[in-house]
DNA sequence: CTTGCGGTTTAGACTCATTCTAACTCTTTA
DNA sequence: TAAAGAGTTAGAATGAGTCTAAACCGCAAG
């Protein structure tokens, strides 16, 4: 239930925040480590009730706070739906979102580089962008509600 | 700068909102005159300032209602960009946004049949979904920053 | 040591888009 | 004319997120 980072994981953190001129803190390690053992796309709630299971006296403000961090050091990114509550997953391969109408839960679905070649195609001359955003919204058969991946 | 809608339109408007079980009114004219007037994905409050010209007494709260039963009907869709004021459009073909991180603008850009058949590709099976959001982040070299669509 | 400094954390106040509530108005039906 | 029902209204309430100011911590200079 509660865990801490094993040392391949403690090192690339470290190295992406002092990257990003950051030091590696405890209340950091716990939050990153929280994202990393559940990667279900956790709200800031439910990353501040899981990481308080290892660290007590940890603050929701410090919560907010490392995620920013983490989101410019380019360690996770931001997972918005509507005027939700934001998520946040620590998935960098580039993905696209499926949101479960029925659940809420969010699924990582691989972008193949043919469609996000598909996708740039469709900017006029003019329109340069480096983020492109896909989200699916629909409902899921799946039986084994395995991996929110 | 104030203007209402024409024959056509108040037509168009009348059976959206009939099919939906609603009803025209006054209020509705006016929020939806203002949506078609200027294309710019206005927020909440931009449709309340420009409907307050042509109706002074409308109150806010009319406009969310408003705005929601013309989203139900299926009349205009939200966007969202992260968790910034939701804004509004009322253009019903399939289309992606564009965010200009310069200045904040959204452009839509048309997404084309094939490009929505390969996003489709790529879920797996058991994912069905009706509703597919693309959104591109970036910047433009446009001169004229003439339409906003 | 111990003092000072910059970055980090903390609690709580604050903001602001949105939603809720309850009263009021208007139109239609009885 | 009354009753019912939809729509509108102002203002209160909500809640995610941000801000602020104080406390804390590790470390380098004296």
């Amino acid at each position: 239930m509660i865990q801490s980072l094993n040392e391949h994981n403690r090192e690339d953190l470290q190295e992406a925040l002092s990257k990003g001129g950051q030091k590696l803190t405890p209340q950091r390690e716990v939050v990153f480590a929280v994202l990393l053992a559940q990667r279900d796309h956790p709200t800031v709630d439910e990353v501040f009730n899981r990481a308080r299971e290892s660290m007590p006296g940890l603050s929701l403000a410090t919560v907010y706070n490392c995620l920013e961090t983490f989101v410019n050091c380019g360690l996770i990114r931001q997972v918005n739906h509507e005027r939700e509550s934001t998520r946040y997953c620590p998935n960098l391969s580039p993905h696209a979102h499926f949101r479960d109408q029925a659940t809420g839960r969010v699924h990582d679905i691989e972008l193949p580089p043919e469609v996000i070649k598909s996708l740039r195609s469709i900017l006029p001359a003019g329109f340069d962008s480096e983020i492109i955003e896909v989200s699916f919204l629909g409902r899921t058969k799946a039986k084994d509600p395995l991996s929110s991946n």
